[in-house]
DNA sequence: CACGGAAGTTGAACGTGTTCGACATCGCGG
DNA sequence: CCGCGATGTCGAACACGTTCAACTTCCGTG
């Protein structure tokens, strides 16, 4: 399909379009052939989406490269967009680990932010062109791919927790209202930069670079100068805000 | 289809994703008949985008409930994305208009960009469910329906002009340089509204009107700072890297 | 060893968006 | 009035994502 239509029309109620949350997400496998169909269903759909681009990989393509039926794919795998999603966990884990080896040498906030900002982009880079066909599912608010869902909730999580030991781990002086906020607002940045590098059709993406490398020292700048007197209405009003704001 | 499958494996070149750009956008009828046609089949997809949600209504549907077939709506919209473009150019028009009433009677930067604001809001409230779930194929970078494309280009700098007169036709003090870039950032900060609307959950999206109500004078206090001393800089490489980053 | 249920696997079948060659209707010049 | 090309219309056919009832394989228990 697509755009999942709601498959038996029940839910009397009414127009609303009722999506996902409740959705099976595929089966954890029990046994160790299980785990193994599994593991080589996921690794064919990500190669051919890397090699084919998503939208010209088919879910007939991946079964036949794999050498199963179409259904053993979705008895693992409960959409072809929840292929996705795992390939968000295991970008979020090399994230991760990249960042750990910044965060290792460097105890200044700016640099420690930047290396951050740049491991992300480094981790997306090889799969830039089939990244960009299918951030669109992710930006759809019903999505349990939606980097808001609370599907992805522990990859959210994770990313969030990596930008706090960004922040705490350095010797950055923070206004401690701000520190607690912060990690979630570069969070945010973080996906702007992303959200940046999906458009950025420059070669190599060397745009999103520079975007990286001018916005760090602002925020730097920034985070800074808010604890100054002509400031700090500004900064208590953005975090009051914020507050009200969350979900 | 939904994501757009190269229809012929045509273009030897490479496994890239390849899209739109130059993709029919459908016939302009040339006629009065296929005028009223083109018109009726409009129409009838947008009822049914609000009455049904936009995955629940499918191109048999709008033929049949528009008593026409199904290949003659392909004649006039080239795909069933296509039909959304009519509804931004239609809420484009809306919103404007709302705007032009709040812009002639308030000359204060402040209260006119909050009117803006809200009047977009207003505009699009009535189609919050079907707009959720294909706000996401806007966000597709090589999607013709994205803001940022070729295509949207009329409607884009239709809606940076009208922040531009929100600002000009105001009695804010701007920093000159920050004047001509400005409009453009109002615009970027519209469609972070909207993105926080198409998330919203709230009843009513009430959060949508505390998320503007608070920006508002931030950004107006923001403004108004940057002229400051301890600013200058700031906003200085602000807009050097905006410079810099634009495509 | 036999059996029974859980786990895994299959492929035909459904409804979708989209295409395309054939047909219908129109308006105009002869 | 007759053709004839442009414009408009049609619906069967295609490939796709997804479902599901039937089947097979596996393993622990009696």
């Amino acid at each position: 399909m697509t755009d999942r239509p709601v498959p038996p029309p029940a839910d009397a109620g009414g127009a609303t379009e009722q999506t996902g949350v409740g959705g099976t997400a595929g089966a954890e496998p029990a046994t160790a052939r299980g785990e193994q169909t599994r593991q080589l269903i996921l690794d064919t759909a990500l190669r051919l989406f890397r090699e084919r681009g998503y939208a010209q990989t088919t879910m007939r393509g991946i079964a036949k490269e794999a050498g199963v039926a179409v259904g053993n794919a979705y008895y693992y795998f409960s959409s072809k967009e929840h292929l996705i999603q795992e390939f968000y966990a295991e970008t979020g884990v090399e994230h991760r680990a990249r960042a750990a080896a910044v965060l290792a040498r460097e105890t200044e906030f700016a640099p420690r932010l930047r290396g951050v900002l740049h491991a992300g982009i480094d981790t997306l880079a090889p799969s830039h062109e089939f990244a960009a066909t299918f951030f669109k599912t992710a930006a759809e608010p019903t999505s349990p791919l939606s980097p808001f869902s609370p599907e992805s909730s522990p990859t959210r999580q994770a990313s969030i927790a990596l930008f706090r030991e960004t922040l705490t781990g350095s010797t950055a002086k923070v206004d401690p209202e701000l520190r607690d906020e912060l990690p979630e607002l570069l969070w945010l940045a973080y996906l702007g930069v992303v959200l940046y590098w999906v458009h950025d059709r420059s070669p190599g993406q060397a745009k999103t670079r520079t975007l990286i490398n001018g916005a760090v020292p602002l925020i730097d700048r920034l985070v800074g100068l808010s604890r100054l007197r002509v400031l700090r209405p500004v900064t208590r009003d953005v975090l009051g805000l914020i507050r009200t704001l969350r979900p």
